[in-house]
DNA sequence: ATGCAAATGCAAACTATTTGCATTTAGAAT
DNA sequence: ATTCTAAATGCAAATAGTTTGCATTTGCAT
């Protein structure tokens, strides 16, 4: 048994079918720690099965969604990106410049999201939150110029 | 003159020329007032001037945002929305079922704001804050099924 | 071992959006 | 008013991320 058939019992356990693809995207998500686009997991991928499709990443990816296995998030006119579901709800502050992202484990928003919910009868489930600004060196590469 | 030209010095002091495409669409987002997918606004404007295209709706409604007319949103897997840049800084409220869109005055994130530059010395410049759920018709709707 | 639903590879389709190009047009200059 | 030119438009084709149809393979329950 090789390291990619390591996960056979957590996909079993989701409902999935233990596959060398599913295998080691699963293995390629946790080393990485960081969003990647379906491309470039695929390319990763491919150097340890260069058998693999694009197709099945992107099929893998959704099913591993569903599942919350993963994340997907999208930016205006961008690819998705891809990341282990966060085992804490978060929120991120990313850096305009350097697209540096800081993980933020606070949120402000628990009576916020319930006021709402009263004033607008709708039944909240979910929200995003990102704040954007500059790092430090960020900062200071701009003053410079 | 008619209404059609309504917004020529308004266009102008923007920068830009006065065609009837610009103050066609112009005048359909100051109407509709919430946000519409660039092919439901050709739609609407088709009705009104039947020789318009769609590459000029898009390449309006992207001069449009550059210029901060406009403002454009999208959501996953969605198309893209355009509406009136808001006058007063506001955030979103998302149907997920009918994709419907309440508007929320109320933004809850400034001292968070300023504690996250505290605590991360990001200076930060903006932020995006959705909400997501179910209006109450779609929960009824839901509910029944 | 066998059977079958689920997963995969491959190619083609899809779809929102963008782009190239010939033509028209707005607005400045004459 | 006429002329000029850069910008805007219509049309068709391209783009690109993602999805899908289908034949084949594979995982896993029996
Ligand atoms: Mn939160
Ligand atoms: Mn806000
Ligand atoms: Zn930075
Ligand atoms: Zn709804």
């Amino acid at each position: 048994m090789n390291e990619c058939d390591s996960y056979k019992q957590y996909l079993n356990q989701h409902g999935m079918k233990s596959t060398k693809q599913r295998n080691l995207l699963l293995l390629i998500l946790k080393k990485i720690q960081e969003p990647q686009t379906a491309e470039k997991l695929y390319l990763i991928a491919k150097e340890t099965d260069s058998s693999i499709n694009l197709s099945t990443v992107y099929r893998v990816l959704e099913k591993f969604t569903e599942k919350k296995i993963t994340i997907r998030t999208s930016f205006l006119d961008d690819k998705s990106v891809y990341s282990l579901y966060p085992k804490t709800h978060q929120h991120q502050l990313i850096c305009l410049r350097c697209k540096k992202i800081v993980l933020l484990e606070n949120c402000p928003l628990e009576a916020f999201q319930h006021s709402v919910e009263k004033s607008t009868d709708f039944s909240i489930v979910n929200h995003r939150l990102e704040l954007y600004g500059y790092c430090r060196q960020c900062q200071k590469i701009i003053a410079a110029n």
